[in-house]
Parts: C-alpha cells; structure tokens; sequence
DNA sequence: TGTACATCAGTGAACGCGCGTTCACTGATGTAC
DNA sequence: TGTACATCAGTGAACGCGCGTTCACTGATGTAC
C-alpha cells in the first residue's frame, strides 16, 4: 500500500507546484482546473480524487505559497545589519525580477485584488499571508523603531502595491519608474523612522 | 432625428454610470455585460447598439471613471497650504470610506491585479490613470520637493497598495489597521521629504 | 509461489451553467410628399 | 395636416464556448488464502 500512497502523495504535490505556478501568474479566476492538471501533466478528471473542490486547492496554495514565498524573500537577512535588513527586503520585493517572474514570486500582487472583487471566499488565506508577511518584516526593523508593526504593515502595502502597478504597465518605461519610486518612498519612510528629526 | 439621438445618448451615459459602478465593485471580468444593461435599466442585446464589445465598454469606462474620481479626490486641494496638500488626499484615498464604498471610488485597486492576469488588453487604459494620478499628486506636492515624480509615483503605489489590502481584508481589525498603516508610511516618507536631514 | 479478487488513481467524455455575442423582431420616432 | 413608408434603439431568445464538476470506465497495485 505504501508505494501507491506514496505515488498519490507525489502527485498531490505535483499539482499543487502547478497551482501554485499558475495562480501567481494568472490570479485565481484565471488559474482553470484543466490547465493545472495540464501543467502538473495530468487530465481533468483526476482532480477531486486530490481535493474536493478548485476553492479547497486554492485555499491550500495560497498558504503554502506564502510560506515558501516568504522563506525565499528572508533568506539570509539576519545575517545583515539591523538597519539594513527591511531595506534589502524591500529592494528584492520591489525589483524588476520579481515583477516579471511571477510564477516564482508572491501570490499578493496577483490575487489581492480578486479578493475584494471575485473571489471572497479566500478572504481569510489571503489576510493570513499580508499577517504572516508583516510579521516577519517586523521582525527585522531595528527594535529601536518606533510603531514598528505599523511601519512593517504599511510597508507591505507600499510593495504589493508597487509590484502590482508595475505589472500592470509592464513593458513601458513607467513600469521600471514605479519600481524605483515604490523603492525610494519605502526608503524614505525607513530613513525617517531611524534617523533623528529636528523639530 | 434630435430627440432620438439625444435619447439615445442618454441610454449610452447610463449604461457608462452603470459599468463605472460595477467595473469599481466586481472588478472586469466581475462586471458582466447582462448585469452592467441591468443595472440601467435594460437588457443585454440592446448593449451592441452603443459599443462594439464588452472591451470597448471597459475601456471607455476606465479612462472616464479615471478623471471623475481624480477631480473629485483633488477638489478643494489647492485651497490648503503646500505642505499639507498631498497628505490631505493621502487621507482622503486611504480611508475607512473610500474602502467602503468602492462604486464611488478609484478604479485602479479593483482593476491593476488584473491587468498582469486576466485583462491585459487593458493594460494602456490602466496606464494612463496611473500616470494621470501620479501628475495630479505631483503638482500638490512642495516645489522644493527633491525628486517630486519619484515621490508621487510611489505614493500612488503606497496608496493603491493599501487601499487594495484593506478591501482584500475587510470586516477585520487588519482592514483598519492596515490604512493607519499606509497612512502612516506615506506620512513619514512625505514628511523626510520636507525636513531638512541631519547626516 | 500462485491465483482470484478488491481497490482506487487517473482517464476522457459528458453535464449543467453562465458568459459574450448575434439576430429576428417590435414599436416608437422621424421623413417624404 | 395627413398618410405611407423608413429607421433604428431596445427586446428576448438563441448561439457557441469555456468553465467546474461528475461519472462510467481502465489498469496497475495491493490483499487473501
């Protein structure tokens, strides 16, 4: 019995990196079941031996994406200085990389605006992963900041937002400019929390 | 011929306003042709007399929705002292009512997810507002204002961001937390734009 | 070790439904004379 | 001014298509004895 659950298991998860790969690039409304089964080499119909809907199979995805997503972005960030580590954070999120290798990247930018649209129903996997990824930047803004959880969460905002623009106008010049102005506000509120005012 | 044509041009301004609320609450592909006659009143195979597709529609709904929603959010602004303007619409675009009532509202959290996913044919239209909104916010800001396209640009972003993240988690305390947030980050970046730095 | 049977992941076609679009038709409005 | 005809915005049903889901079937794997 082992190999064939064993079999099964690899399967699941075979399809899960499909979906995973195509919510990200095409949202969740535009991540069909037959194309994931596609991708993961597979026909339709076996699907709802693995889940019992596409909702439970996004549901799934976005959490597990999110996690691995955020693995990748924090990879060796505590390795820099305190106060460098929100801004290389900031600068690998914000990047033309990550706004054209959306397969690879965040489920944010993709799927954040279905949620308030056409795709309710995950409101909740959707509000853990904007939780989940404030945390762990809050984390690493130097402990000395003021409203750090504040400062984390609004700088999650600036980058989705950033990354969702700049793929939105992909191809033109205004793209590359939004990378760079989303990048220089996020700097420019860091600067402001840590450096010493004069008023 | 008058009377008609201009009954007929009526017709058409209704079924704008119509796809204009519907486009802002359900997004594109949320915002079907049968509802959007619907909610004017009508029925679906009359839509064909005034545009020659759906895409047309949305179009022409973008770029009007556009403008209204950029002479509303800027009404009074100039009005305000220099350094207090783009804070002002900062506040107005990220706030618990803008967040509510999205038939009212910008476009722009309801539609740029789906540019990079499902609409890419939308991706001019969507472009234009970006940079319209962007220009608008750039005359607000302080003459002195180092890098004022940089700073607009990814202010656009920064509220966009939150206001797309507040919509995708509405009914929680994230929801309001994360406008405090966005509000705050684009304040702090706003105002070390402005003080004269120490370093 | 071999044989008969059970299980079940995956196939491929079909189902129902909702969508954008088309089209024959209607009736109110406008034109010709 | 009145009458016959033309126009065309809007109706409502139908069309084709793509989607999520279902289902009868298959063949490889596992179990019983």
């Amino acid at each position: 019995m082992g190999t064939k659950d064993d079999q099964k298991q690899r399967t699941r998860e075979s399809i899960l990196d499909a979906a995973s790969k195509l919510v990200r690039e095409r949202g969740i409304v535009g991540a069909r079941v037959a194309d994931v089964m596609g991708a993961a080499g597979l026909t339709v119909g076996g699907f709802y031996a693995h889940w019992e809907s596409k909702a439970a199979l996004v549901d799934e995805t976005l959490r597990r994406t999110g996690e691995i997503m955020r693995a990748k972005l924090f990879t060796g960030i505590d390795d820099k200085p305190e106060e460098d580590r929100a801004e290389v954070i900031v600068k690998r999120y914000v990047s033309a990389l990550h706004r054209d290798e959306e397969a690879l990247g965040c489920t944010l930018p993709a799927v954040a605006g279905e949620i308030g649209t056409t795709a309710p129903e995950h409101a909740p996997a959707v509000a853990a992963q904007i939780d989940a990824f404030a945390s762990a930047l809050e984390k690493r803004l130097p402990r000395a900041t003021p409203l750090r959880r504040q400062v984390a969460l609004g700088l999650v905002a600036t980058m989705v937002g950033g990354v969702t623009l700049a793929r939105a106008t992909r191809g033109t010049d205004l793209s590359d400019e939004l990378l760079r102005a989303t990048r220089a506000v996020a700097k420019l509120a860091l600067r402001s929390t840590s450096e010493p005012k004069n008023e």
